[in-house]
DNA sequence: GTCAAGCAGATTGTCTGACATTCTTGCAAT
DNA sequence: ATTGCAAGAATGTCAGACAATCTGCTTGAC
């Protein structure tokens, strides 16, 4: 038997099941930035005691989707842009080394699908679903931070991404911006299957910079 | 009135003391890797309730420190050497981005702090307490991380060093690990007092490989 | 004697209910 | 209009309870 293979199945339990609820309500702009999220009401919407439903908010807190002033209680935080402006940089530190790692070591079946969520990624850019295209997106990239062969980079990318899910949203419904994102994300996947380390990093980093450009765009416009 | 000064001082809860407790009773390796922590136990030597301390134990867990299995509870994580070279190369990546950008960047006055307590360092460097030099030594890392100029950087530096705090105490009471340690800090130091980007990046490179090494002495000898 | 089955104790997951402290808000008074 | 106060709402924290699950030990079968 493979050694570190882990049979163990993670039961479902109250507070995993309400971490991802609520992580995907706020994926989803369910909650406005700044607004306060009052426990009570939590607990009725989600049908969980008061314990369970803090757990979960305090696991949330840690991933910094949430903030818990004390005696004021959670709320969403308002990313300003200056942070933003901060995660874009480690995003692309991070992402560029990753796709740097993966175009070296990718197999060919990850490199199948790969090529298959851009496709899928392709087909959502013809709509004009902004969600399916951030969703769609998010994929291609966790396939590229899988197959970089460190988990860590890939762990600590997710945390970065999940906070600017905001403005994914937002600038993908930019004018044009699916089409152009496409266009990058296709020179990256050319650029692993070649096997091309510094073609890679380099459509990988132009496809961050622009990706924080127009972030920057939809939120000047926006608000 | 500057704008963002947040004046708000937070108030010490039970949660905060309780994670703030138990993340230092992890680093000084007071629990075993692999060791399980029983609630009651914890509840009754920490003087808080059990919701608290579950409170406390879900932050941990977000940040990595604990391990919590459904219906198995919180445990320390036993950090492979595969997982651990993962976090020293991400460490690598965001150390040496941060020493860059602080050579360019950093003021006088944090300057003088950041010799301080390389100062600092030295002193412990020549004793054989272990604890004061890796203390130390996490301020010396956390002024450069302080004043790269991009708190997102510093905030996922501090996470991966958390984790990897086990192996730095072990690594540092190598034979002579201390000094050649302090002769690299030393030469980070000097990149970025003489405002030289790529000596910095280098020296800082230079820096986490050799910890890196240590560290996989220090396992390979210790277990 | 070894191994499997099963039972008792320990531990966790979750809920209910409670209460002191702190924040918020609306109203009254200056 | 600003200040101060009081009522209400929300949070921080605890105690206790109970079902589900795990763990280790005893017992029984081969």
């Amino acid at each position: 038997m493979p050694p570190d293979l882990n049979l163990r199945i993670s039961p479902r339990t109250v507070q995993r099941e309400t971490v991802d609820k609520l992580r995907l309500a706020i994926f989803s702009g369910l909650f406005q930035p700044g607004s306060r999220l009052v426990e009570s009401q939590l607990c009725s919407q989600l049908g969980i005691s008061r314990p369970s439903l803090r757990e979960a908010l305090r696991s949330l807190e840690a991933e910094r989707l949430i903030e818990i002033v004390p005696n004021r209680g959670p709320s969403i935080p308002a990313l300003s842009w200056e942070v933003a402006t901060a995660i874009y940089e480690v995003r692309e530190l991070l992402e560029v080394e990753a796709a740097g790692r993966c175009a070296l070591r990718i197999s060919p079946e990850q490199l199948l699908k790969l090529e298959k969520s851009l496709s899928a990624f392709e087909e959502a850019a013809s709509s004009n679903d902004s969600l399916a295209q951030v969703m769609t997106a998010a994929d291609f990239y966790s396939i590229i931070l899988a197959n970089c062969g460190n988990p860590i980079l890939e762990e600590v990318h997710r945390g970065l991404v999940a906070r600017i899910s905001f403005f994914r949203g937002r600038s993908m419904s930019l004018e044009g911006r699916a089409q152009s994102s496409l266009a990058e994300m296709r020179e990256i996947f050319e650029s692993i299957a070649a096997g091309d380390e510094k073609a890679a990093r380099k459509a990988s980093k132009q496809h961050v910079l622009k990706a924080k450009a127009a972030a920057k765009i939809s939120m000047d416009n926006g608000i």
